[in-house]
DNA sequence: GCGCCATCGG
DNA sequence: CCGATGGCGC
Protein backbone atom coordinates (compact mmCIF):
# COMPACT_ATOMS: atom_id res chain seq x y z
CA UNK A 1 0.00 0.00 0.00
CA UNK A 2 1.58 3.47 -1.40
CA UNK A 3 0.69 6.60 1.29
CA UNK A 4 -2.32 7.47 -0.28
CA UNK A 5 -5.62 5.36 -0.50
CA UNK A 6 -8.03 6.42 -3.39
CA UNK A 7 -11.62 5.10 -2.84
CA UNK A 8 -14.43 6.08 -6.36
CA UNK A 9 -18.24 5.07 -6.02
CA UNK A 10 -19.94 5.02 -9.14
CA UNK A 11 -23.12 3.81 -10.02
CA UNK A 12 -22.88 2.06 -13.32
CA UNK A 13 -26.43 0.75 -14.70
CA UNK A 14 -24.91 -2.44 -16.08
CA UNK A 15 -21.82 -3.47 -15.66
CA UNK A 16 -21.78 -5.18 -18.85
CA UNK A 17 -23.15 -2.56 -21.15
CA UNK A 18 -20.74 -0.08 -19.71
CA UNK A 19 -17.04 -2.05 -19.53
CA UNK A 20 -15.63 0.40 -21.82
CA UNK A 21 -16.57 3.67 -20.36
CA UNK A 22 -15.32 1.80 -16.91
CA UNK A 23 -11.73 0.63 -18.87
CA UNK A 24 -11.67 4.31 -19.27
CA UNK A 25 -11.86 5.79 -16.46
CA UNK A 26 -9.93 3.51 -14.49
CA UNK A 27 -7.14 4.36 -16.92
CA UNK A 28 -7.74 8.08 -16.24
CA UNK A 29 -8.03 8.16 -12.54
CA UNK A 30 -5.94 5.16 -11.42
CA UNK A 31 -8.41 4.74 -7.73
CA UNK A 32 -6.97 2.41 -6.19
CA UNK A 33 -10.50 0.89 -5.49
CA UNK A 34 -13.44 1.19 -7.37
CA UNK A 35 -16.93 0.29 -5.50
CA UNK A 36 -19.84 -0.25 -8.20
CA UNK A 37 -23.90 -0.42 -8.00
CA UNK A 38 -26.33 -1.49 -10.62
CA UNK A 39 -23.86 -3.71 -11.66
CA UNK A 40 -26.96 -5.66 -13.22
CA UNK A 41 -25.28 -8.92 -13.73
CA UNK A 42 -25.00 -12.30 -11.58
CA UNK A 43 -21.69 -13.04 -10.11
CA UNK A 44 -20.83 -15.53 -12.84
CA UNK A 45 -21.44 -13.19 -15.49
CA UNK A 46 -19.71 -10.67 -14.03
CA UNK A 47 -16.83 -9.25 -17.13
CA UNK A 48 -13.63 -9.70 -14.26
CA UNK A 49 -11.02 -9.74 -17.21
CA UNK A 50 -10.73 -6.32 -18.15
CA UNK A 51 -10.19 -5.52 -14.25
CA UNK A 52 -7.68 -8.17 -13.85
CA UNK A 53 -6.03 -6.75 -17.15
CA UNK A 54 -5.52 -3.15 -15.17
CA UNK A 55 -5.06 -4.42 -12.30
CA UNK A 56 -7.81 -4.94 -10.07
CA UNK A 57 -6.97 -8.22 -9.13
CA UNK A 58 -9.39 -8.63 -5.84
CA UNK A 59 -12.69 -8.33 -6.97
CA UNK A 60 -15.58 -9.02 -4.14
CA UNK A 61 -19.00 -9.62 -5.68
CA UNK A 62 -22.41 -9.62 -4.95
CA UNK A 63 -24.62 -9.32 -7.81
CA UNK A 64 -28.16 -10.90 -8.76
CA UNK A 65 -30.02 -11.18 -11.84
CA UNK A 66 -31.80 -8.16 -13.79
CA UNK A 67 -31.52 -5.22 -11.06
CA UNK A 68 -29.42 -3.86 -8.41
CA UNK A 69 -25.95 -5.35 -7.58
CA UNK A 70 -22.97 -4.24 -6.32
CA UNK A 71 -19.43 -5.07 -6.88
CA UNK A 72 -15.81 -3.78 -5.29
CA UNK A 73 -12.84 -3.90 -7.73
CA UNK A 74 -9.47 -3.23 -5.42
CA UNK A 75 -5.72 -3.33 -6.78
CA UNK A 76 -4.93 -3.44 -2.99
CA UNK A 77 -5.90 -6.61 -1.09
CA UNK A 78 -9.35 -6.76 0.08
CA UNK A 79 -11.04 -9.55 2.49
CA UNK A 80 -15.00 -9.86 2.15
CA UNK A 81 -16.31 -9.45 5.30
CA UNK A 82 -20.30 -9.56 4.55
CA UNK A 83 -22.91 -9.19 1.91
CA UNK A 84 -25.87 -8.01 4.07
CA UNK A 85 -29.36 -7.77 3.57
CA UNK A 86 -31.20 -5.90 5.78
CA UNK A 87 -34.49 -6.56 4.30
CA UNK A 88 -34.36 -10.35 3.94
CA UNK A 89 -35.63 -9.64 0.46
CA UNK A 90 -32.20 -11.19 -0.96
CA UNK A 91 -32.42 -7.86 -3.12
CA UNK A 92 -28.32 -6.99 -3.64
CA UNK A 93 -27.59 -4.21 -2.46
CA UNK A 94 -24.50 -3.87 -0.13
CA UNK A 95 -21.11 -5.91 -0.09
CA UNK A 96 -18.40 -4.97 3.21
CA UNK A 97 -14.75 -5.55 2.86
CA UNK A 98 -11.87 -4.93 4.86
CA UNK A 99 -8.94 -3.06 3.93
CA UNK A 100 -4.87 -3.72 4.70
CA UNK A 101 -5.30 -1.15 6.93
CA UNK A 102 -8.02 -2.34 9.03
CA UNK A 103 -11.07 -0.37 7.83
CA UNK A 104 -13.97 -1.67 6.90
CA UNK A 105 -15.35 0.05 3.51
CA UNK A 106 -19.00 -0.95 3.15
CA UNK A 107 -20.75 -0.17 -0.33
CA UNK A 108 -24.48 0.39 -0.55
CA UNK A 109 -27.27 0.80 -3.30
CA UNK A 110 -30.53 2.18 -1.53
CA UNK A 111 -33.94 1.60 -2.74
CA UNK A 112 -34.76 4.25 -5.71
CA UNK A 113 -37.95 4.46 -3.98
CA UNK A 114 -40.99 4.93 -7.08
CA UNK A 115 -42.33 7.64 -8.30
CA UNK A 116 -44.83 8.98 -6.05
CA UNK A 117 -43.65 10.16 -2.26
CA UNK A 118 -46.44 8.28 -0.18
CA UNK A 119 -45.70 5.25 1.73
CA UNK A 120 -49.76 4.55 1.23
CA UNK A 121 -49.93 4.78 -1.95
CA UNK A 122 -46.29 3.73 -3.44
CA UNK A 123 -44.97 0.66 -1.59
CA UNK A 124 -41.52 1.30 -2.75
CA UNK A 125 -41.24 4.34 -1.28
CA UNK A 126 -41.73 2.50 2.47
CA UNK A 127 -39.29 0.07 1.12
CA UNK A 128 -36.85 2.64 0.77
CA UNK A 129 -37.60 4.18 4.41
CA UNK A 130 -37.48 0.91 5.81
CA UNK A 131 -34.29 0.19 4.35
CA UNK A 132 -32.31 3.23 5.57
CA UNK A 133 -33.92 2.83 9.23
CA UNK A 134 -32.50 -0.61 8.99
CA UNK A 135 -29.13 0.61 7.82
CA UNK A 136 -29.25 2.91 10.77
CA UNK A 137 -29.68 0.12 13.14
CA UNK A 138 -26.50 -1.53 11.52
CA UNK A 139 -24.86 1.62 11.30
CA UNK A 140 -25.31 2.44 15.57
CA UNK A 141 -23.25 -0.95 16.01
CA UNK A 142 -20.18 -0.04 14.03
CA UNK A 143 -17.19 0.23 16.42
CA UNK A 144 -14.12 0.24 13.47
CA UNK A 145 -13.07 3.11 11.36
CA UNK A 146 -15.14 2.80 8.51
CA UNK A 147 -15.89 4.18 4.47
CA UNK A 148 -19.39 3.94 3.89
CA UNK A 149 -20.33 4.71 0.30
CA UNK A 150 -22.46 4.15 -2.66
CA UNK A 151 -25.53 5.48 -4.30
CA UNK A 152 -27.70 6.41 -1.16
CA UNK A 153 -30.69 7.60 -3.58
CA UNK A 154 -30.98 10.85 -1.31
CA UNK A 155 -30.32 14.32 -2.04
CA UNK A 156 -30.66 15.47 2.01
CA UNK A 157 -29.26 19.44 0.77
CA UNK A 158 -30.77 22.04 -0.47
CA UNK A 159 -27.48 22.43 -2.44
CA UNK A 160 -27.76 19.22 -3.63
CA UNK A 161 -30.28 19.68 -6.19
CA UNK A 162 -30.79 21.78 -8.72
CA UNK A 163 -34.22 23.38 -7.24
CA UNK A 164 -34.86 22.41 -3.71
CA UNK A 165 -38.26 24.22 -3.91
CA UNK A 166 -38.83 22.08 -7.15
CA UNK A 167 -38.09 19.20 -5.54
CA UNK A 168 -39.74 18.98 -2.07
CA UNK A 169 -42.06 16.67 -2.83
CA UNK A 170 -39.89 14.70 -5.37
CA UNK A 171 -38.57 11.48 -4.26
CA UNK A 172 -34.59 11.68 -3.54
CA UNK A 173 -35.26 14.78 -1.86
CA UNK A 174 -38.62 14.59 0.37
CA UNK A 175 -38.03 15.99 4.04
CA UNK A 176 -38.95 12.21 5.05
CA UNK A 177 -36.08 10.86 3.32
CA UNK A 178 -33.74 13.93 4.27
CA UNK A 179 -34.83 13.10 7.54
CA UNK A 180 -34.03 9.52 7.44
CA UNK A 181 -30.90 10.20 6.24
CA UNK A 182 -30.05 12.40 8.50
CA UNK A 183 -30.54 9.96 11.66
CA UNK A 184 -28.45 7.45 9.59
CA UNK A 185 -25.86 9.86 9.10
CA UNK A 186 -26.10 11.01 13.07
CA UNK A 187 -26.02 6.78 14.05
CA UNK A 188 -22.42 6.82 14.21
CA UNK A 189 -21.65 10.23 13.13
CA UNK A 190 -20.54 9.93 10.14
CA UNK A 191 -18.38 12.26 8.11
CA UNK A 192 -19.94 13.66 4.70
CA UNK A 193 -16.64 13.84 2.83
CA UNK A 194 -18.54 15.17 -0.48
CA UNK A 195 -19.72 18.38 1.86
CA UNK A 196 -16.51 18.46 3.76
CA UNK A 197 -14.47 19.27 0.47
CA UNK A 198 -17.28 21.33 -1.26
CA UNK A 199 -19.41 22.54 1.42
CA UNK A 200 -22.95 23.96 1.14
CA UNK A 201 -24.04 25.84 -0.63
CA UNK A 202 -21.72 25.07 -3.72
CA UNK A 203 -23.54 23.41 -6.06
CA UNK A 204 -22.36 19.40 -5.89
CA UNK A 205 -23.99 16.51 -7.85
CA UNK A 206 -23.64 13.28 -8.92
CA UNK A 207 -26.62 12.41 -11.20
CA UNK A 208 -28.90 13.38 -13.99
CA UNK A 209 -31.87 12.15 -15.67
CA UNK A 210 -31.55 10.40 -18.70
CA UNK A 211 -34.62 11.48 -19.62
CA UNK A 212 -33.74 15.00 -20.71
CA UNK A 213 -32.12 15.22 -24.05
CA UNK A 214 -29.46 17.21 -23.14
CA UNK A 215 -28.57 16.69 -19.34
CA UNK A 216 -26.33 19.89 -19.39
CA UNK A 217 -29.76 21.84 -20.16
CA UNK A 218 -30.87 23.66 -17.49
CA UNK A 219 -28.55 21.42 -15.32
CA UNK A 220 -31.32 19.40 -13.62
CA UNK A 221 -28.51 17.59 -11.21
CA UNK A 222 -28.91 16.21 -7.71
CA UNK A 223 -26.49 14.84 -5.64
CA UNK A 224 -27.14 11.19 -4.85
CA UNK A 225 -24.38 9.35 -4.57
CA UNK A 226 -22.02 9.74 -1.20
CA UNK A 227 -18.93 9.29 0.79
CA UNK A 228 -19.15 8.99 4.06
CA UNK A 229 -16.70 8.05 6.69
CA UNK A 230 -16.14 7.54 10.59
CA UNK A 231 -14.39 10.65 12.08
CA UNK A 232 -11.08 8.72 12.51
CA UNK A 233 -11.03 8.28 8.83
CA UNK A 234 -12.37 11.58 7.82
CA UNK A 235 -9.80 13.07 9.24
CA UNK A 236 -6.88 11.37 6.58
CA UNK A 237 -8.79 12.06 4.15
CA UNK A 238 -7.12 14.97 1.49
CA UNK A 239 -9.22 15.69 -0.72
CA UNK A 240 -13.20 14.04 -2.80
CA UNK A 241 -13.63 14.87 -6.81
CA UNK A 242 -16.91 14.14 -9.02
CA UNK A 243 -16.26 13.54 -12.64
CA UNK A 244 -18.89 14.94 -14.40
CA UNK A 245 -17.09 14.63 -17.78
CA UNK A 246 -17.89 11.10 -17.85
CA UNK A 247 -21.93 12.27 -18.12
CA UNK A 248 -20.58 13.30 -21.33
CA UNK A 249 -19.11 9.97 -22.27
CA UNK A 250 -20.80 8.10 -24.91
CA UNK A 251 -23.32 5.87 -23.68
CA UNK A 252 -23.24 7.02 -20.04
CA UNK A 253 -24.15 6.34 -16.41
CA UNK A 254 -26.60 8.29 -15.39
CA UNK A 255 -24.54 9.00 -12.31
CA UNK A 256 -20.94 9.75 -12.59
CA UNK A 257 -18.28 8.64 -10.52
CA UNK A 258 -16.70 10.24 -7.05
CA UNK A 259 -13.70 10.06 -5.47
CA UNK A 260 -12.04 10.68 -2.01
CA UNK A 261 -8.58 10.26 -1.17
CA UNK A 262 -7.40 9.80 2.45
CA UNK A 263 -3.21 10.00 3.73
CA UNK A 264 -2.12 6.69 5.15
CA UNK B 1 -32.35 6.35 -68.04
CA UNK B 2 -28.75 5.11 -69.44
CA UNK B 3 -28.11 2.44 -71.62
CA UNK B 4 -28.24 -0.30 -68.69
CA UNK B 5 -30.18 -0.76 -65.82
CA UNK B 6 -29.40 -2.24 -62.75
CA UNK B 7 -31.63 -3.78 -60.16
CA UNK B 8 -30.83 -4.79 -56.96
CA UNK B 9 -32.75 -7.41 -54.27
CA UNK B 10 -31.88 -7.47 -50.55
CA UNK B 11 -33.70 -8.72 -47.13
CA UNK B 12 -32.81 -5.96 -45.10
CA UNK B 13 -34.30 -7.34 -41.97
CA UNK B 14 -35.12 -3.76 -40.21
CA UNK B 15 -34.07 -1.06 -42.95
CA UNK B 16 -33.76 1.44 -39.71
CA UNK B 17 -31.15 -0.86 -37.61
CA UNK B 18 -29.44 -1.22 -41.23
CA UNK B 19 -29.83 2.11 -43.00
CA UNK B 20 -25.52 2.69 -42.72
CA UNK B 21 -24.78 -0.50 -44.27
CA UNK B 22 -27.73 0.18 -47.37
CA UNK B 23 -25.91 3.86 -47.67
CA UNK B 24 -22.40 2.09 -48.03
CA UNK B 25 -24.03 -0.43 -50.69
CA UNK B 26 -25.29 1.79 -52.37
CA UNK B 27 -22.20 4.55 -52.52
CA UNK B 28 -20.43 0.99 -53.85
CA UNK B 29 -22.61 -0.95 -56.35
CA UNK B 30 -24.37 2.32 -57.71
CA UNK B 31 -27.57 0.23 -58.59
CA UNK B 32 -30.43 2.00 -60.60
CA UNK B 33 -33.03 0.26 -58.35
CA UNK B 34 -32.75 -1.01 -54.79
CA UNK B 35 -35.76 -3.19 -53.48
CA UNK B 36 -35.81 -4.07 -49.77
CA UNK B 37 -38.02 -6.84 -48.07
CA UNK B 38 -38.02 -7.13 -44.44
CA UNK B 39 -38.06 -3.27 -43.99
CA UNK B 40 -39.79 -3.65 -40.30
CA UNK B 41 -41.35 -0.46 -40.64
CA UNK B 42 -43.91 1.83 -41.28
CA UNK B 43 -43.89 4.05 -44.09
CA UNK B 44 -44.11 7.69 -42.16
CA UNK B 45 -41.18 5.98 -40.50
CA UNK B 46 -38.93 4.93 -43.08
CA UNK B 47 -35.66 6.76 -43.27
CA UNK B 48 -36.58 8.02 -47.01
CA UNK B 49 -33.68 11.37 -46.30
CA UNK B 50 -30.56 9.10 -46.28
CA UNK B 51 -31.94 7.74 -49.82
CA UNK B 52 -32.69 10.92 -51.39
CA UNK B 53 -29.27 12.39 -50.54
CA UNK B 54 -27.83 9.65 -52.36
CA UNK B 55 -30.22 10.39 -55.72
CA UNK B 56 -32.86 7.43 -54.87
CA UNK B 57 -36.18 10.06 -54.98
CA UNK B 58 -38.18 7.91 -56.47
CA UNK B 59 -39.56 5.71 -53.51
CA UNK B 60 -42.57 3.66 -52.89
CA UNK B 61 -43.51 2.07 -49.61
CA UNK B 62 -45.22 -1.10 -48.08
CA UNK B 63 -44.24 -0.93 -44.82
CA UNK B 64 -46.42 -2.40 -41.58
CA UNK B 65 -45.71 -2.24 -38.16
CA UNK B 66 -42.99 -4.73 -36.74
CA UNK B 67 -42.73 -7.12 -39.36
CA UNK B 68 -42.40 -7.94 -42.98
CA UNK B 69 -42.20 -4.71 -45.34
CA UNK B 70 -40.65 -3.81 -48.84
CA UNK B 71 -40.10 -1.31 -50.66
CA UNK B 72 -38.50 -0.10 -53.95
CA UNK B 73 -36.25 2.98 -53.86
CA UNK B 74 -34.93 3.92 -57.42
CA UNK B 75 -32.78 7.15 -59.05
CA UNK B 76 -34.74 6.35 -62.00
CA UNK B 77 -38.61 7.54 -62.06
CA UNK B 78 -41.04 4.85 -60.66
CA UNK B 79 -44.95 4.89 -60.34
CA UNK B 80 -46.47 2.60 -58.17
CA UNK B 81 -48.42 -0.19 -59.63
CA UNK B 82 -50.03 -1.63 -57.11
CA UNK B 83 -49.62 -3.60 -53.20
CA UNK B 84 -51.14 -6.87 -53.37
CA UNK B 85 -52.37 -8.63 -50.42
CA UNK B 86 -52.52 -11.81 -52.09
CA UNK B 87 -53.62 -13.60 -48.48
CA UNK B 88 -55.73 -10.55 -47.38
CA UNK B 89 -54.04 -10.69 -44.11
CA UNK B 90 -52.70 -6.97 -44.13
CA UNK B 91 -48.95 -8.54 -44.22
CA UNK B 92 -46.84 -5.79 -46.18
CA UNK B 93 -45.69 -8.49 -48.88
CA UNK B 94 -45.43 -7.40 -51.83
CA UNK B 95 -45.12 -4.00 -53.99
CA UNK B 96 -45.15 -3.41 -57.72
CA UNK B 97 -44.21 -0.35 -59.89
CA UNK B 98 -43.98 0.59 -63.50
CA UNK B 99 -40.29 1.41 -64.82
CA UNK B 100 -39.87 3.80 -67.49
CA UNK B 101 -39.43 1.50 -70.11
CA UNK B 102 -42.76 0.31 -69.62
CA UNK B 103 -41.72 -2.90 -67.61
CA UNK B 104 -43.01 -4.24 -64.35
CA UNK B 105 -40.92 -4.60 -61.07
CA UNK B 106 -42.38 -6.80 -58.80
CA UNK B 107 -41.02 -6.99 -55.39
CA UNK B 108 -42.33 -9.95 -52.80
CA UNK B 109 -41.56 -11.05 -49.54
CA UNK B 110 -42.78 -14.99 -49.14
CA UNK B 111 -43.61 -16.24 -45.60
CA UNK B 112 -40.95 -17.88 -44.06
CA UNK B 113 -42.98 -20.64 -43.46
CA UNK B 114 -42.01 -21.51 -39.68
CA UNK B 115 -40.08 -24.45 -38.34
CA UNK B 116 -41.69 -27.36 -39.31
CA UNK B 117 -42.37 -28.77 -42.48
CA UNK B 118 -46.17 -30.32 -41.79
CA UNK B 119 -48.87 -28.08 -42.68
CA UNK B 120 -51.28 -29.74 -40.20
CA UNK B 121 -48.81 -29.36 -37.80
CA UNK B 122 -47.38 -26.24 -38.32
CA UNK B 123 -50.26 -23.66 -40.14
CA UNK B 124 -47.08 -20.98 -40.71
CA UNK B 125 -46.18 -23.70 -43.57
CA UNK B 126 -49.36 -23.75 -45.12
CA UNK B 127 -49.55 -20.23 -45.22
CA UNK B 128 -46.43 -20.36 -47.10
CA UNK B 129 -47.47 -22.74 -49.62
CA UNK B 130 -50.48 -20.88 -50.33
CA UNK B 131 -49.11 -17.65 -50.74
CA UNK B 132 -47.19 -19.12 -53.36
CA UNK B 133 -49.93 -20.87 -54.95
CA UNK B 134 -51.82 -17.40 -55.00
CA UNK B 135 -49.15 -15.57 -56.61
CA UNK B 136 -48.74 -18.05 -59.48
CA UNK B 137 -52.61 -17.21 -60.28
CA UNK B 138 -51.71 -13.76 -60.35
CA UNK B 139 -48.51 -14.93 -62.19
CA UNK B 140 -50.25 -16.55 -65.24
CA UNK B 141 -52.76 -13.55 -65.87
CA UNK B 142 -49.31 -11.15 -66.06
CA UNK B 143 -49.17 -10.22 -69.66
CA UNK B 144 -46.15 -7.06 -69.68
CA UNK B 145 -42.48 -7.37 -69.37
CA UNK B 146 -41.58 -7.98 -65.85
CA UNK B 147 -39.20 -8.81 -63.07
CA UNK B 148 -39.90 -10.59 -60.64
CA UNK B 149 -38.06 -10.46 -57.61
CA UNK B 150 -37.26 -10.19 -53.67
CA UNK B 151 -36.92 -13.31 -50.64
CA UNK B 152 -38.80 -15.66 -52.26
CA UNK B 153 -37.84 -18.22 -48.70
CA UNK B 154 -37.59 -21.19 -51.28
CA UNK B 155 -33.83 -22.38 -52.49
CA UNK B 156 -35.46 -25.15 -55.06
CA UNK B 157 -32.38 -26.77 -56.56
CA UNK B 158 -29.58 -29.15 -55.11
CA UNK B 159 -26.69 -26.53 -55.54
CA UNK B 160 -28.93 -23.80 -53.94
CA UNK B 161 -28.03 -25.42 -50.64
CA UNK B 162 -25.19 -26.51 -48.54
CA UNK B 163 -26.71 -30.32 -48.20
CA UNK B 164 -29.17 -30.98 -50.40
CA UNK B 165 -29.25 -34.56 -48.15
CA UNK B 166 -29.33 -32.46 -45.02
CA UNK B 167 -32.14 -29.95 -45.97
CA UNK B 168 -35.12 -32.06 -47.98
CA UNK B 169 -36.68 -32.15 -45.13
CA UNK B 170 -36.06 -28.61 -43.79
CA UNK B 171 -38.36 -25.68 -44.32
CA UNK B 172 -36.89 -23.74 -47.77
CA UNK B 173 -35.77 -26.94 -49.61
CA UNK B 174 -38.66 -29.32 -48.87
CA UNK B 175 -40.22 -30.95 -52.16
CA UNK B 176 -43.15 -29.42 -51.54
CA UNK B 177 -42.10 -25.94 -51.40
CA UNK B 178 -39.96 -26.38 -54.36
CA UNK B 179 -42.75 -28.15 -56.53
CA UNK B 180 -44.75 -25.05 -55.59
CA UNK B 181 -42.01 -22.79 -56.77
CA UNK B 182 -41.51 -24.09 -59.77
CA UNK B 183 -45.22 -24.42 -60.71
CA UNK B 184 -44.59 -20.57 -60.14
CA UNK B 185 -42.14 -20.45 -62.14
CA UNK B 186 -43.76 -21.84 -64.89
CA UNK B 187 -46.98 -20.27 -64.51
CA UNK B 188 -45.24 -17.16 -67.00
CA UNK B 189 -42.30 -18.74 -68.54
CA UNK B 190 -40.17 -16.85 -65.87
CA UNK B 191 -36.49 -16.98 -66.44
CA UNK B 192 -34.21 -17.80 -63.45
CA UNK B 193 -31.50 -14.77 -63.78
CA UNK B 194 -29.18 -16.24 -60.91
CA UNK B 195 -28.99 -19.79 -62.19
CA UNK B 196 -28.92 -18.14 -65.95
CA UNK B 197 -25.19 -16.09 -65.22
CA UNK B 198 -24.37 -18.82 -62.56
CA UNK B 199 -25.52 -22.22 -63.85
CA UNK B 200 -26.25 -24.84 -61.33
CA UNK B 201 -24.27 -27.10 -59.70
CA UNK B 202 -22.40 -23.89 -59.05
CA UNK B 203 -22.71 -22.76 -55.74
CA UNK B 204 -25.08 -19.67 -55.35
CA UNK B 205 -26.06 -18.87 -51.69
CA UNK B 206 -27.72 -15.43 -50.33
CA UNK B 207 -28.18 -16.14 -47.24
CA UNK B 208 -26.45 -17.67 -43.86
CA UNK B 209 -28.12 -17.78 -40.45
CA UNK B 210 -27.92 -15.82 -37.62
CA UNK B 211 -27.60 -18.91 -35.27
CA UNK B 212 -23.79 -20.16 -36.46
CA UNK B 213 -21.38 -17.70 -34.61
CA UNK B 214 -19.00 -17.48 -37.57
CA UNK B 215 -21.47 -17.56 -41.05
CA UNK B 216 -18.02 -18.72 -42.89
CA UNK B 217 -17.91 -22.04 -41.14
CA UNK B 218 -19.06 -25.03 -43.17
CA UNK B 219 -20.30 -22.05 -45.42
CA UNK B 220 -23.65 -23.47 -44.76
CA UNK B 221 -25.97 -20.95 -47.05
CA UNK B 222 -28.99 -21.29 -49.04
CA UNK B 223 -30.29 -19.49 -52.06
CA UNK B 224 -33.67 -18.21 -50.79
CA UNK B 225 -33.47 -14.77 -52.71
CA UNK B 226 -34.22 -14.50 -56.35
CA UNK B 227 -34.58 -12.65 -59.53
CA UNK B 228 -36.42 -13.52 -62.24
CA UNK B 229 -38.02 -12.14 -65.78
CA UNK B 230 -40.40 -12.75 -68.32
CA UNK B 231 -38.50 -14.12 -71.60
CA UNK B 232 -38.91 -10.60 -73.42
CA UNK B 233 -36.70 -8.66 -70.11
CA UNK B 234 -34.48 -11.93 -69.44
CA UNK B 235 -32.98 -11.51 -72.97
CA UNK B 236 -31.94 -7.98 -72.04
CA UNK B 237 -29.70 -9.04 -68.92
CA UNK B 238 -26.19 -9.12 -69.00
CA UNK B 239 -25.18 -10.04 -65.93
CA UNK B 240 -26.31 -11.41 -62.30
CA UNK B 241 -23.81 -10.54 -58.80
CA UNK B 242 -24.08 -11.48 -55.29
CA UNK B 243 -22.94 -9.64 -52.87
CA UNK B 244 -21.03 -12.13 -50.29
CA UNK B 245 -18.95 -9.56 -48.62
CA UNK B 246 -22.20 -7.75 -47.20
CA UNK B 247 -22.40 -10.84 -45.12
CA UNK B 248 -19.59 -9.74 -43.17
CA UNK B 249 -20.33 -6.41 -42.47
CA UNK B 250 -20.18 -5.43 -39.23
CA UNK B 251 -24.32 -6.01 -37.92
CA UNK B 252 -25.30 -7.23 -41.15
CA UNK B 253 -28.49 -8.98 -42.33
CA UNK B 254 -28.38 -12.48 -42.44
CA UNK B 255 -29.33 -12.29 -46.44
CA UNK B 256 -26.98 -10.37 -48.89
CA UNK B 257 -27.74 -8.18 -52.12
CA UNK B 258 -28.36 -9.84 -55.44
CA UNK B 259 -28.17 -7.66 -58.65
CA UNK B 260 -28.87 -8.04 -62.31
CA UNK B 261 -28.05 -5.56 -65.05
CA UNK B 262 -30.09 -5.21 -68.00
CA UNK B 263 -29.39 -3.68 -71.70
CA UNK B 264 -31.79 -1.17 -72.67
C1' DG C 1 -34.35 8.00 -21.72
C1' DC C 2 -32.15 3.71 -21.00
C1' DG C 3 -31.00 -1.57 -19.64
C1' DC C 4 -32.75 -5.91 -18.85
C1' DC C 5 -35.92 -9.53 -19.76
C1' DA C 6 -39.64 -12.26 -22.09
C1' DT C 7 -41.73 -13.36 -26.19
C1' DC C 8 -42.30 -13.58 -30.94
C1' DG C 9 -40.82 -14.19 -35.73
C1' DG C 10 -36.77 -15.13 -38.60
C1' DC D 1 -28.20 -15.41 -33.24
C1' DC D 2 -30.76 -11.17 -34.26
C1' DG D 3 -34.65 -7.40 -34.49
C1' DA D 4 -38.83 -5.54 -32.65
C1' DT D 5 -41.96 -5.08 -28.95
C1' DG D 6 -43.81 -4.51 -24.35
C1' DG D 7 -43.27 -4.23 -19.40
C1' DC D 8 -40.46 -3.16 -15.39
C1' DG D 9 -37.52 -0.37 -12.68
C1' DC D 10 -34.90 3.63 -12.31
Amino acid sequence: MADTLSIVSWNINSIRFRIGIVEQFLRETQPDILCLQETKVIDGDFPTAPFKALGYRHIVLHGQRMHHGVAILSRVPIEEDDRLDWQANREARHVGVRLPNGWRLENVYVPAGGDVPDREVNPKFGQKLDFVERMTRWSESLDCPTVLTGDFNIAPLESDVWSHKQLLNTVSHTPVEVEALNALQASNSWVDLGRRFHPAPARLHTWWSYRSPDWTVNDRGRRLDHMWATADVAASATRHEVFEHCRNWLKPSDHIPILTEFAL
